[in-house]
This record gives C-alpha cells, structure tokens and sequence, in this order.
DNA sequence: TATTGTTATACTCTATAACTATA
DNA sequence: TATAGTTATAGAGTATAACAATA
C-alpha cells in the first residue's frame, strides 16, 4: 500500500521544493521550542569559534563562573546549580582539577568544598573576555532593547528554576 | 600559596552563599547563550514528560516534520537541513526506517528519496499533537505579542541559517 | 573528479545503580 | 537512616575518515 502513494507524493514533492533548494520547515519556523534548538546550536558553534584555542565548553565556562561566585560550594549544591547529576560533576571536577583550575577542599570528611585555584581564577579571566566577545557577536543583530528583552523573555520560559 | 588565600576565600563564601542557600550565578544571568542554555534544558525536560510514552526526541520530531513538508528530499539535503553531518543522518533515518516512519526509495542507483510512510504520517500527527501542548506549556507565561517577539528575536540571533 | 550513502570508529556528555564513608 | 562523593557502566548523539558505487 505505501508504494501506491508514490507517484502523489513525489509531485508534491517537486511541488514543495523550491527550484532552489530552500526546505520547507513546516509548523517548527513557528515554534519556540525549535528556534531555541536553531539558536543553541548557532550559539555552540560560534562559541567553540571563538574560544577556539580554549580547552572549554559552555557547559564548563557555567561551572567555572558559578564557583567563582560562589567560592566553597559543594558538589551536589553544585550539580543542582548547573542541572546536571552529582555523579557528572564528579568527573567534572576531576577534570578541572587535574587541569589546575579547581580544587577540593575537605569540609567534613564526606564533603568537598570547591575553590577555583589563582590558576583557575586567571584562566576565567581570559575566557571571561573571549566568552564576552563571544556573547556580543551573539547579539550583534539586536538593539540594546531587544537584547534585554530577549533575557527576559527566555527567562519568562522557566519561572520556577533558576 | 593557593593554601593562603583558603581563609579569605572561605569567609568570602559565606559572604556569598545566602543562607537559604541561594547561589549567585554571577554574569552568567545576563547573558544570552547562558539563558538560551538554560531554556533548552526547561524544554527538553517539559518535552520528555509532555511526550512521556512515546519514542520521540525534539531532533527525531524535527526531522519527520521536515521529511513530511519535503517529501522525496535526499539524505544529504536533510542533513543540511537539520545541522547534521550526513552520515550521522543515516543511523536517524535507519532508526526510522526500522520503525517503519519512513521509506528510502531510490532516486537515481546512489542516492535515496525520504518518504514518511503512511504509518509514519500517522505517527507525525499523534506526535504534533503533544508537541503543540508541550509548547503550549512551554509558553504559557508569555502573552501571545511576547510569543511573536521571542520566535522573532530568536531567528535574529542566527539571520543566515534558518 | 565530485558526490551519495555507508561503515567503522571514537569521543563527549550524561544518567543510573550500587558502593563507601561518613553525618 | 540519610547524605556526599565516588565508581562502573551504559546509552544517546555526534563527528571524522575512509570506502564503494555512481554521476
């Protein structure tokens, strides 16, 4: 049965493709949840452009930036923080440790607290200046205004997180 | 050294952290990548709950919908599409395929059409039905003028794809 | 020669479950 | 008992490189 369908569907095929090749996105052009998916990916690539030579992530810049802010926090407060299991953080860590950027401090016995070492806090400041050139190419097609209320809107998205 | 600044750092903490054990996420907050980031979790998780009993992803639904709007386009051509190299494509589509969503036809003896099946159509409109509740939910604290200028400041921040 | 699809492979990110040592 | 960190493990998702068949 699906092969009787054939002829049909590629007439409407040649129908709904452009002579140019330009795709139709059906009902995604209109979603948020797509055009957040469009917007992240353009926003990792031109991220990983940017800090090119950098061994870093987004993901990672997060981790950084909240320890800096938040210097002795433990791991599963920050796991919670950036979204992510408290079994993930523990080979994050491991890596930004092992790569002299942070370290574990004994609270307890049972409990780390994380520093970012003066090595971490310099790496931040260099990544901190690309991430912000980064973050200004990122909005260069916005207005002042629209930036802000782009934030707040994505904001609007997840009221209750933070 | 790192060890004399622990005390300092350590009073800083407590400085920092409220005691309700709010953190600060530093410039993370204002920053368009960080909220995009942030978004995107919000939704893939509303997304997954939303589409609970069903085999389905936000990147596999994007891919049906865009085979459903161009009908009989080639691997090559939906990889372009969806920001995928074209061999990561060939396991989506043979995840597919086995599921009986789409069929590869033969275009010419080296490249193939993708056709959703009719069991596939079938699929796509159960599907699109939770997705537009999922994205009902995901903006139902945004009037619907804040709904247009978000999709619309979205497609700004990446004008060359689309 | 260039292109299409494919395979083999490997890497990153993440979660789950089970464990240990503490609290 | 409950919690913090850890380990082992597995799965999803993706890319790179090399290849065969075809244009």
């Amino acid at each position: 049965m699906p092969a009787n369908n054939l002829a049909a569907r590629k007439r409407q095929a040649t129908k709904t493709n452009d002579a140019d090749g330009n795709l139709d996105y059906g009902l995604l052009t209109g979603l948020v949840g797509y055009q957040l998916r469009l917007a992240q990916i353009a926003v990792f690539r031109d991220f990983s452009e940017t800090l090119g030579g950098v061994d870093i992530t987004p993901g990672l810049f997060g981790v950084l930036v909240v320890i800096e802010s938040n210097p002795g926090l433990k791991q599963t407060r920050l796991a919670q923080a950036v979204h992510l299991d408290r079994s993930s953080v523990v080979s994050i860590i491991d890596n930004l440790e092992r790569r002299g950027l942070v370290e574990r401090q004994s609270a307890d016995r049972r409990s780390n607290a994380i520093f970012l070492t003066n090595q971490g806090m310099k790496f931040l400041r260099k990544v901190r200046r690309l991430v912000l050139a980064h973050e200004k190419r990122l909005i260069e097609h916005l207005t002042a205004k629209e930036h802000k209320i782009l934030v707040a809107l994505l904001q609007k998205i997840f009221p209750d997180r933070r």
